[in-house]
DNA sequence: ACATATCCATACACACATGAATGTAAAAAA
DNA sequence: TTTTTTACATTCATGTGTGTATGGATATGT
């Protein structure tokens, strides 16, 4: 076949990562090849090789698509000078929004539930890597709260941040295996809900 | 080769079940053979195929040797008659502690880091079984000691259901991610514990 | 003691995925 | 316009895993 113009280039860039995207959602990473990649997308194995080096590049590729720090989400929502616990609330809320965004849904069922090691990918590192910038942004805010004296009494606020920071993980991981079955956004929303009632210093305590 | 006795017969199925524990947890399911296995275990394919019917009867077969619902544990250790947040706090620490025995350990890092679908195994489904039946003996717990006025006021025991099941599993999921980087038991004991004391009624509170 | 079933090794046929090499027609550069 | 890349398709060589068939020696039942 012939050469085509860079957009239609970058077009067919594209149809390969959703062509990715289907075929390793349906399969898993591991059981397809890069030929029902390529036909899935109407092309053969030489579109693919030409845009990835391979198919650890590819997956790489589609991951960078989807990746984004949980730090970056509150900061454009620019939430810095409201209490820390809303803060915290907001984060939630953004990161939850995103997860039923189907094309974020997607990816990461296949990087949790739909892959293994391949080539030099390590998914495990990857979700590593994901919460533990989820637990650094909390844990600042959880001793914002201790220090503004918002939180329980005796309630330590690295235990706080890994109580909130299990339930969003737990969630996550529940939902994933069955996104169909609820909303990831109402549900999640009443839990953090109720755990920062429950973690918040009464009204009525004296200071 | 010529045969074995019965012994000698199941001593080898326990080879061959504990060299695929080893070289899937290093290499990934899908990224070892049972050449891999057989050849780690000092005998050849012609054993595996002899006790298994492929690979995905090879990975069961490993499954249940570790397998034991939430519900037994509990009811091994007998606690019915003590207050039901009790009995939640001990099943958690049963399962805690299970959860650090070295087989059980990477068996489950296994399930859930180290494969994907295969054959007609599908690991999603199997976790999502086992979140069930821990769910189901939650929520039973949770509904008594609601019955029993021990929850907090204006606290949903589904919700805390919810809330402490996700405790669970998402310190589950992180740990498992490097269980060599703490003590799932003692930092799991830490949080229920914390956890329970926010969702208990106060004492002072009137019923 | 004999026959047979068992336990495992070896050998074979087949499918399939990979990566590189090659071809090629049009787009872009000269 | 001519030349050179570009963006793929096609082909080929190679490796690797699977399932099955076959063989052989001994434990076990009778």
């Amino acid at each position: 076949m012939a050469r085509r113009t860079k957009a239609e280039a970058e077009a067919t860039r594209e149809a390969l990562l959703v062509a990715a995207e289907e075929v390793f959602f349906d399969n898993g990473v591991a059981r397809t090849s890069l030929e029902q990649i390529a036909r899935h997308a109407g092309l053969t194995r030489g579109a693919v090789y030409w845009h990835f080096k391979n198919k650890a590049d590819l997956f790489r590729a589609m991951l960078d698509r989807v990746r984004m720090p949980f730090e970056e989400l509150v900061a454009e929502a620019g939430a810095s000078h409201d209490s820390p616990l809303e803060t915290v609330r907001l984060g939630f809320q953004l990161s939850l929004l995103r997860l039923e965004q189907p094309r974020h849904r997607r990816v990461l069922a296949i990087l949790i539930h739909r892959c293994e090691f391949f080539g030099d990918i390590d998914p495990c590192a990857i979700q590593t890597e994901m919460a533990g910038e989820c637990l650094d942004a909390l844990s600042g805010y959880f001793a914002d709260a201790h220090r503004l004296g918002l939180l329980k009494e005796g309630l330590d606020p690295q235990v706080a941040t890994r109580l909130v920071q299990a339930i969003l993980s737990g969630l996550f991981h529940d939902w994933l295996r069955d996104p169909d079955a609820y909303s990831i956004h109402e549900r999640g929303m009443a839990l953090v809900d109720a755990q920062l009632a429950l973690m918040r210093r009464d009204e009525t305590e004296p200071a």
